[in-house]
DNA sequence: CAATAATTTGACCGTTTGGTAAACATTACA
DNA sequence: TGTAATGTTTACCAAACGGTCAAATTATTG
C-alpha cells in the first residue's frame, strides 16, 4: 500500500526493467521531436500506451525521465570517440571514427536530436558532464591528434576544432534531416545519400588533414 | 473601440514600427533559448517590458510572433549564400562564404538558435521556404561548384555535401555554443576562438577541395 | 491459498498557459 | 481643441499542464 517507487527499490523486477525501457522509449519519441518543455508527460504516456499515473510511478518527475534519458544517451554517444586508437593508423582512425558518426547519425536520429535540443537550452543537465568526463574525453584524444601531427603523420591542425568539425557535420544529418531532405529532395533519400554523405566526408578531412589516398 | 489589430492596418505607424521591433527583439531571446514550445508569451511580454494583451495586440498569437521572426531570419540567413558569387574565384569565395557563415555564428548566435530549433522539431513553419526558395537557391550555387569542379578549379566533389558541411560546421559554432565553452574551457574564448576556428576551417575546406595555399 | 508487496488507474488539484473582454489612456489630426 | 483612431491595462477564462491520492488490480511468495 505504501509507495516503494520502482527506482529506490535495491532489486529490480522483470516488470520494472521492462516499463521503464518502454517508457524511456516512448519519452525518447516525444523529447527529442519537441524539447524538454514542448514535451508533455501526456504525450509520453500515451506514446508509451500506460496512464500518467502509471508512468509516474516509474519516474517521480518529468524531470527525472528526461534525465535518465540524457544520461543514457550521452554514455553512448561518445563510444566511437573512446575507440579512437592512439595506437591506431592516423587515416584509419579518423577516417572510421567519421564513419561510425554517421553511422550513428543514420541510426540513432532521436538520440542526436534530444543531446542537441539539450545543448541548445544550455544543456543544464549535463553541464557538469560536459565539463567533467566529456572534456577529458576530448582532451585525450586531441592530445593524441596533436602527437600525430607533430609526428608528420597528418598536417599541423588544431586538434579541438577538427573534432568540433566531426560532429557537426555527422549530426547535421540527423539534427538537419528535415532541411537535408527538403534541399536534396526525395530521389536521394536513404542509402544512397549517406553514401554520397560518406564518400564527401571522407575526402574533406582527408584532403584537408593532407592524407592523399 | 473596435479592434484594428496593428498587423492589419494600412499604414504602419511610428509607435507599430518600434513595438513589433521591441517585441521580436524579445521573442528572439525567448525562442531561441526554449523553442517554440517552451517560450510562453508571457516571457516575452516581460523581456519585451511590455503587458501580454499589449503585445497580443500586435500580433494576434504566438504563432504568427514566431512566424514573423523566422521568415525575417531565415531571409537575412541566406543572405551570405546569396553573395557566392559564380564569375568570382573559387578559393576566395568559397573562403569568404565561410568565414561570412562564420561571422554570423559568432554575431548572430540567437537567430542561429532560432533557426535550429524550428528545424529541429521538423520545421513546420519553414518547410515551404525550405523546399522552394531555400532549394533553388542551393540548387543555383550546388551548380556553380559542379562548375568549377569540371573546369578542374577545384576537386571534384559533392556540392551539396560541402554546403551542408560549411552550414553546419560554422553554426556548430553558434547553437553548440554550450558545448564548446565546455571543452575549450574558459581561456579561449572570444576573438581567439573565432580565430582558430577561422583558421582551422579554411585549413580543412581548402585543404579537402585541393585548393593548396 | 492467504497475505503481502508491487503495479495500475480514474478522479482530482493547484498552477501555468494562450488568449479575450472591456474599460481606460493616449495619440493623431481636422 | 475636440473627437475618432490607436494603444494600453486590469481582470478574467477555459484548456492544458505537472503531479497527487486512494482505491482497485495484479504479481509474488510463505
Amino acid at each position: 500500500m505504501p509507495i516503494p517507487r520502482a527506482a529506490q527499490t535495491q532489486r529490480r523486477t522483470r516488470i520494472q526493467e521492462e516499463k521503464e525501457e518502454q517508457i524511456l522509449e516512448a519519452a525518447l519519441d516525444v523529447f527529442s521531436q519537441n524539447g524538454f518543455k514542448g514535451a508533455t508527460i501526456d504525450q509520453i504516456a500515451e506514446v508509451a500506451g500506460m496512464s500518467k499515473p502509471n508512468l509516474l510511478y516509474y519516474f517521480r518527475t518529468k524531470e527525472a525521465m528526461h534525465r535518465a534519458l540524457i544520461e543514457r544517451v550521452l554514455d553512448t554517444w561518445l563510444d566511437p570517440l573512446r575507440a579512437f586508437d592512439a595506437e591506431g593508423n592516423p587515416e584509419s582512425e579518423i577516417r572510421s571514427y567519421i564513419r561510425r558518426k554517421l553511422e550513428m547519425a543514420r541510426d540513432f536520429p532521436r538520440e542526436s536530436r534530444l543531446f542537441a535540443n539539450e545543448v541548445l537550452r544550455g544543456a543544464p543537465l549535463i553541464e557538469d558532464a560536459l565539463k567533467g568526463p566529456l572534456k577529458e574525453l576530448v582532451d585525450e584524444k586531441a592530445e593524441v591528434i596533436r602527437a600525430w601531427a607533430k609526428a608528420g603523420k597528418i598536417a599541423k591542425c588544431d586538434p579541438y576544432h577538427l573534432i568540433f568539425s566531426i560532429w557537426s557535420t555527422t549530426q547535421h544529418y540527423a539534427d538537419f534531416d528535415v532541411q537535408v531532405r527538403a534541399v536534396l529532395g526525395q530521389e536521394k533519400d536513404g542509402d544512397g545519400r549517406f553514401e554520397d554523405a560518406a564518400r564527401f566526408l571522407e575526402q574533406l578531412f582527408m584532403g584537408g588533414l593532407s592524407i592523399r589516398n
